[in-house]
DNA sequence: GGGGAAGTTTACGTTAACGTAAAGTATGCG
DNA sequence: CGCATACTTTACGTTAACGTAAACTTCCCC
């Protein structure tokens, strides 16, 4: 039972290599909402998975806005009918939008190993400048 | 013998959904270089080219500097070692990133999978709220 | 009890990536 | 010819996501 069950603003940080700014900044925009002992922030693990999830979606390119919208997603409240087929919804935009990352990533993939073979080519031209 | 030669700013703007004035930023930023006649911009098939990868980029969350230094990448002027090095090594960097962002989307799509499950999971609920 | 480390609030500053508006030019058309 | 359409330059405005600085409290330690 080593698992830390609170976590300040600073271990967070640190952890997560950003400012404990940044940290505010999220809790400014309703991102994460820490406990307070006093005037201390007082971080849970929950708040902890918040983080996790926003910097993933920073690593994706997402605004904190469609972050926020993926974190919802997760927690589908015992909502009406309609909300939840919106929910659907949405879902499948992102699931989309995911493919095409892929394909986009696939396709940079190749042309990298592409121009790294081209600059190995132009190496081993340096070293022999004919065929000797 | 279709392929067109040349392309107005405004066909361009059309063809990727952006707007003419996003397409004379990039050329501020020395992303791309049209040709003049006149004073009206000549596009290129090498500048569509460009553009198609600028857009990639920003779907994978890159920088308009990031995407420049990867379009760089794919002409390795007849370099000196060094610089040959150097970019092997940020080659390998972009690599690293991309297999990031893949395990990123991978884990991503897992959590859909698992929230659109739950949303089906409510929806048929709500038909039978017993077990009928 | 003086200081250093980590926390706090408040507030103005900054950068990227365009948006938007104004005012002018060139070209085709009925 | 007059007008619409598409192009041009110039320039100020805007938003997101923090950075940075100042001034303050709390706690711990020797």
């Amino acid at each position: 039972m080593s698992k830390k069950q609170t976590y300040s603003i600073g271990e967070l940080a640190r952890e997560f290599d950003v400012t404990t700014r940044t940290i505010r900044f999220y809790e400014d925009q309703n991102l994460v909402n820490p406990a307070r002992r006093g005037q201390t922030r007082v971080y849970s693990p929950a708040d902890r998975v918040t983080l996790k999830l926003i910097l993933r979606g920073k690593r994706l390119g997402f605004s904190l806005a469609e972050s926020r919208e993926l974190i919802q997603m997760y927690q589908p409240s015992g909502d009406n009918r309609n909300q939840l087929l919106a929910l659907q919804d949405k879902i499948q935009q992102r699931r989309d939008q995911l493919n095409q990352q892929l394909r986009d990533i696939q396709a940079l993939q190749q042309e990298l190993d592409d121009a790294d073979q081209r600059c190995e080519d132009a190496l081993t031209a340096l070293e022999k400048p004919d065929h000797v």
